[in-house]
DNA sequence: TGATGAGCCATTTTT
DNA sequence: TGGCTCATCA
């Protein structure tokens, strides 16, 4: 049978048993999703399954499409079932929530929008806004969600506590904002789906039944709510399975729990499990200080990778002066391999916070190696596009009081501070929306004769856009929000670089909306919407060109990735593990941390701290990392300080890699080259760089060197900065 | 209503 | 260090 033909015996294991419960225990690299693909596959082509009986959930939508792909390339269907908790929950949601009270137009908060309803909640209840800031108290209200504890179970539990009480008012003001504004944050999702199932039978009867085999992906990230969630399904036929692997349980901190993977056989009755620890990405010597690393955890199962890969070459570790020396570290050994035929993509950097990528941009960027950050600049938070999701957003729910605020005057037309605030003071005390004040003439005429007729325009105008929205199709809606609100004009008006930069993003918006539009033959705004707010950025963001690049990222977002040469960066005592964590006695999470970033690595692995490193605007000394020391004896360790500022220059100078060909970065004297002259370049000029295309000089610096800095703005949407005497600019006409 | 500068803050972030 | 927010002033 095809579809386990090519599986190890304990992965035909996994797929054959499809009845009742499973725990897959799958260690890294072991073959999880082949296994789960396979599995489904089966199902749907032998024991004659309807690929509609089937829920498979993931976290992420990239998965989700993975796992469509594969079984679309077996069978040639595509489960339609097969999604994130997320995506999966809103859509029972949009069928059914009206019997819990909600309407149907509900919107998806995302975080910012989560952000701004706890500031105005602070604000509203006058507490201080420093103290109970937005950044912090989300992250709180998130994990009691998920918890499932109510704001006045926190409060009565934490009464001694004058801030978690405050916490407890703040977040009891979130939920009913939310409530009133038709909107679901992502933890509602869940928490409103398992509700809803739990007190309509006939809704929870319908899925049980047509769900006929679960299957859940990464289940050591499910926190409790989506466990409620899956044991209500499974309670039909039982046929579950999960997979996971405990070693990789990075989320506790966002509410994770590793209780409902540790916990599964007591839970889930008459439960099998399969063990898969053949690692088929790594070669031995990288599986084994990934195997020593994770045994000092006591909270896990016992696990041991083992590999036919061979041993492949020993697992470096470099202990250097400073995170300059660590960037160039890094660069010397790039350009080393890139001489024995790797590529730029098959390399990725990993670092614990994103505050270190900025010392590897430098050196990348100085030296013109192309790189891509993952978890970068979003286009989705550029400013005009949420402008356009927010007029979206109020038009199919006309009580979403954060889009009002956030579109009311954008594009100026004179309802100001003032206005809106008098106008959130009436929508209180009425506990009715801000749109709705708007309808009200007797609320209307608390304002001057200007502004009545400024706001009945607004109305108006929404009103017409709302209309519009019921038969349009989504980029059509969305050009007639572009139209009727003249936020292109008013861009125009400007006339600035960054408005037309800001023009090109509402363009490149309608872009992605008439994608939508093809590639959802019957999507709805309603499906448009859901699907920008459950996106996640790196989904969302295209690919900048499509040139290999190395990739840099935190370990969190490598999770799941694999390359063939890892770099685990700024591995000091401290930084990874993070002081935080070590204060916090969380050392077993940042350990199973540094695993999953070893085991991201194929065939090379080197490891980095520096003694001095220099991070904000601060020196500090820090010692390597305790996990460097669990590592074992196999990791060939370098503490010779090998001088990589020396080092640099001979060896860049004579590996001249750089795309561009200019590599007088290092030369004392910058050499005249082939490219016309960037020194003497405007702002407003168009030019043109040989890999970023053409754009326009927004802004001109001159350092201290006397060298130039020039800041363009290239047409493909990215910022750059780039130095007059490296850069290959070439001025274009006209 | 915008521009400017002082002050503040700074893990990880699948949706 | 540097990026962002908020207050203040023109």
């Amino acid at each position: 049978m095809r579809y386990i033909e090519s599986l190890n015996e304990r992965q035909k294991e996994a797929v054959l048993n499809t009845e009742g419960a499973m725990l897959v225990l799958a260690g890294a690299g072991s073959g999880k999703t082949k296994v789960i693909t396979n599995k489904i596959s089966y199902l749907i082509d032998e024991k004659a399954v309807y690929p509609s009986s089937i829920l498979a959930i993931t976290f992420t939508n990239k998965a989700a499409n993975e796992m469509k792909d594969r079984v679309a390339s077996m069978l040639d269907v595509r489960p339609s079932w097969i999604g994130t908790f997320h995506s999966v929950c809103s859509r029972i949601l949009r069928k059914d929530i009206e019997r819990i009270g909600y309407s149907k137009n509900f919107v998806i908060y995302d975080r910012s929008d989560q952000l701004t309803v706890i500031r105005d909640a602070v604000k509203e209840l006058d507490f201080n806004s420093q103290e109970y800031k937005d950044t912090k108290i989300l992250p709180i209200i998130s994990k009691l969600k998920g918890q499932q504890i109510n704001p006045h179970d926190y409060q009565k539990s934490n009464y001694n506590s004058i801030f978690h009480r405050k916490v407890g008012e703040i977040y009891e003001l979130y939920e009913k904002r939310l409530f009133l504004n038709n909107a679901l944050d992502f933890d509602d999702l869940l928490i409103k789906a398992v509700y809803l199932l739990k007190t309509e039978e006939e809704v929870l009867k319908y899925y049980q039944k047509k769900f006929q085999h679960i299957f859940v992906d990464e289940y050591q990230d499910t926190n409790g709510i989506q466990y409620e969630f899956i044991k209500l399904l499974s309670k039909g036929y039982g046929n579950i399975t999960v997979v996971g692997d405990i070693d990789q349980s990075i989320y506790g901190w966002r509410g994770a729990d590793i209780s409902n993977i540790l916990n599964f056989e007591r839970d889930f009755k008459d439960s099998s499990i399969v063990l898969l620890e053949e690692n088929y990405r790594s070669t031995s010597n990288i599986l084994e200080i990934a195997n020593n690393v994770i045994s000092y955890n006591e909270e896990r199962k016992d696990k041991n990778l083992f590999t036919s890969n061979g041993e492949g070459a020993p697992v470096e570790y470099h202990e250097l002066a400073d995170n300059e020396e660590e960037a160039n570290f890094v660069l010397s050994k790039i350009i080393e391999l890139k001489a024995e035929a790797y590529k730029e993509s098959d390399f990725a950097i990993l670092y614990r916070t994103n505050a270190q990528s900025r010392n590897f941009e430098e050196a990348f960027f100085k030296l013109g190696v192309r790189y891509r950050i993952i978890g970068g600049l979003k286009f989705y938070d550029r400013l005009e596009i949420k402008d356009i999701i927010a007029y979206l957003k109020l038009a199919i729910n006309p009580s979403d009081d954060v889009a009002f605020r956030r579109v009311v005057n954008s594009p100026k037309r004179g309802i100001g501070q003032t206005t809106v605030d008098k106008l959130t003071e009436i929508a209180i005390k009425n506990e009715i929306s801000l749109f709705d004040v708007l309808y009200v003439d007797e609320f209307l005429s608390n304002f001057s004769k200007r502004t009545e007729n400024l706001l009945k325009n607004f109305r108006d105008m929404m009103g017409a856009i709302r209309a519009n929205a019921e038969f349009l199709s989504v980029k059509e809606l969305v050009e007639d929000v572009i139209d009727r609100t003249g936020y292109i004009r008013a861009l125009e008006k400007e006339d600035t670089v960054e408005a037309r930069s800001r023009i090109e993003n509402v363009k490149e918006f309608l872009t992605v909306a008439l994608n939508f539009e093809m590639t959802n033959e019957d999507g709805s705004i309603f499906d448009f919407l859901t699907q920008m707010s459950l996106l996640s950025d790196q989904e969302k963001s295209e690919d900048e060109g499509d040139l290999p690049s190395v990739t840099l990222m935190t370990v969190h977002s490598a999770k799941g990735l694999e390359f063939p040469v890892i770099f685990m960066v700024g591995m000091e005592e401290g930084i990874f593990p993070s002081s935080l964590s070590i204060e916090e006695g969380n050392i077993e999470e940042e350990r199973r941390l540094c695993y999953v970033a070893i085991t991201r690595a194929e065939k090379r692995l080197f490891i980095s701290s520096v003694n001095l490193r220099s991070m904000y605007g601060k020196n500090t000394y820090f010692r390597p990392s305790s996990f460097i020391a669990e590592m074992g004896d196999s990791l060939e360790v370098h503490k010779s300080r090998a001088n990589y500022r020396e080092y640099k220059e001979e060896k860049f100078i004579s590996n001249p890699f750089s795309y561009t060909g200019e590599l007088n970065y290092f030369k004392k004297k910058p050499v005249e080259k082939t490219i016309t002259k960037t020194d003497d370049l405007q702002v407003g000029e168009k030019v043109n760089h040989k890999k970023f295309g053409n754009g326009m000089v927004v802004q001109v610096k001159i350092k201290d060197d006397g060298d130039k800095e020039y800041v363009v703005a290239f047409d493909t949407g990215g910022i750059k900065r780039l130095l007059a005497s490296i850069s290959p600019l070439e001025r274009l006409d006209g």
